[in-house]
DNA sequence: TTTGCTCATGGGCAATTACTCGCCTATGGG
DNA sequence: CCCATAGGCGAGTAATTGCCCATGAGCAAA
């Protein structure tokens, strides 16, 4: 209980108010009491804590009908890996728990003391993740993200989640420093060619892991939403049986690339390698049941982090 | 929600509605719906997960460390209260970031409405702890010294520190007016005799809180530092099995006080009650560590503020 | 079959926690 | 130097949660 005017000291308090009562299992009264604050100060504190996200919870029980479900997932798909966690009826949030699980998927990988190269796509429900992940110093791992980091105004893309990573997880990150989607194919290759983004390109094409949001198509989707595609070409797109798309490359029911127009515009990295490393897709919900099913289906991802609803929409035959 | 009646579905039904309770952030009320069952049994629910320990909380935050180890250290001794601060490797100070901690829990103190006497004891790390304290007017609290304020050469001791208190805090105050060491058993029960001494040590036995110094023996430690013993008065307290001493009084590595002729030459009050009052130790560093430990095995004190470093020797076997 | 035991349940109530409002105090720009 | 703003604080209040108790089902032993 150092007194100080800063800012920081805060937040010390609101992590020892927090940690009072979540791990102590104080009562605030008690809190208030101990740090000599109000009640209503420590209430205030317990709730910073879990707003700066200082408070980590998880739960190390495996439900049985999520295992089963991500048992059967994983073998109809022929996967790697999947993780199924209870889905929320109530809630129409599209990140709550897989968002979590991703984090703890991606912590276990950056807690391995061999070197490994971590490669990121893009998304609302990745952001969420790395969100929800500890300080963790790696400085022996390698981040890489696929996707570029520019917006189509030109600003830094919000939903590149590199940099939000980069301020958890003390290692060494690559950002890519290109747009999402460039105008042609011609412009691409010679982005591509550019030094500074070869060398991460080569770095991505080692990746041991990697994390992938998965994206729904239609005028709601992100690809629209946050203003990489125009509604008609994302009708176009539509038209020709797009359902999905991982980074930018958007591909077919079957989950196979669509060989398109906007495909070759993609300035994206490739998807790492599913034979020789594991791509793991997170998302979940009915919007993007079609993407999903796809991903797996053509295996643009190994991996799978969903939740249950998702899951039995996988296994419907 | 496909629900068993097996008995180990009862942990998967507590596994789901812990996540949901903690992860998804429902309410009980949402949960119990959800699950087709009465709230009471969400609630139940929700304390078996807690209780099994399927839900694990972490906090990530630096100050995490310091709550564990004080909380260790607390039970491992059967203290009232522990307060670790963060060790800065960096500093050699001894009073670095437990002046302030200190500082703040007697300001907790007095800011109580009910009247107490606070009693303090004295030494350097004391000292920096009352020079952090603000002003404070607290006209109801008592505050008395433990230990004499004359140094053996007759001055003021500097290291008295009810003075410096007295400066900042605006209550009635209570000094020694004594040596720390007098020459004799006979000559203590002379001066204790006093009317003004007797006063002072009667409140001091009264006192609801009290803050001391733990001093460390030693040719460099405070004792002869100060000049309250000669060098060899000093090497042949330690060939006793002296290893620290609070407001002078000396015990060894158990904690017990020493049955040896300097100790009947304390003028110092007897350190109040651990029984029926708070005792607060204060100190850190590798120099103090024994001392430090056997303060706390022998409840010479019985609530301690000190750092890492002290909290983790504390806690070897 | 009865008895005694365990355990889950739901109701009700007290304790605890979350939220909203208005006030106050720093802070920073004009 | 003054005003505007942000953010913390305390009080009051609504919502949520924890706990006790009476009940009844399930089950084993008498």
């Amino acid at each position: 209980m150092v007194r100080k005017s800063e800012t920081s000291g805060r937040l010390d308090d609101a992590a020892r108010a927090g940690w009072l009562y979540y791990v102590a299992g104080r009562t605030q009264d008690e809190i208030a009491s101990s740090m000599g604050i109000s009640r209503q100060s420590a209430q205030r504190l317990v709730s910073l804590a879990v707003a700066e996200r200082l408070i980590k919870v998880r739960l190390d029980h495996p439900i049985a009908a999520c295992l089963e479900l991500a048992n059967a997932v994983r073998k109809k798909f022929n996967l790697k890996h999947v993780e199924v966690v209870p889905s929320d009826p109530g809630s129409s949030s599209t990140t709550v728990g897989i968002a979590e699980a991703a984090a703890a998927e991606i912590e276990r990988w950056l807690k391995r003391a061999d070197p490994i190269v971590l490669a990121v796509g893009t998304g609302r429900t990745l952001k969420a993740a790395v969100d929800q992940l500890p300080a963790i110093e790696c400085p022996n791992h390698r981040i890489v993200s696929l996707t570029g980091n520019i917006a189509p105004d030109g600003s830094a893309a919000y939903y590149n989640v590199i940099f939000s990573m980069a301020d958890a997880v003390k290692a060494r990150h690559f950002p890519m420093p290109l747009p999402v989607l460039v105008t042609s194919a011609e412009e691409r290759e010679t982005l591509h060619g550019q030094q500074l983004v070869r060398s991460t390109l080569e770095i991505s094409a080692q990746a041991d892991v990697t994390f992938v949001g998965i994206g729904e198509l239609g005028i709601d989707g992100p690809l629209c939403v946050d203003g990489f595609l125009e509604k008609d070409e994302m009708m176009e797109l539509m038209r020709n049986g797009a359902v999905g798309e991982i980074c930018g490359w958007v591909f077919d029911g079957e989950g196979k690339l669509l060989d398109n127009p906007i495909n070759e515009r993609v300035a994206s990295a490739s998807i790492p390698s599913r034979e020789s490393s594991t791509v793991i897709g997170i998302g979940k919900g009915k919007r993007k049941f079609k993407a999903i099913k796809a991903a797996v289906t053509g295996h643009q991802i190994n991996a799978l982090i969903t939740d249950e609803d998702t899951a039995e929409y996988l296994l419907r035959p």
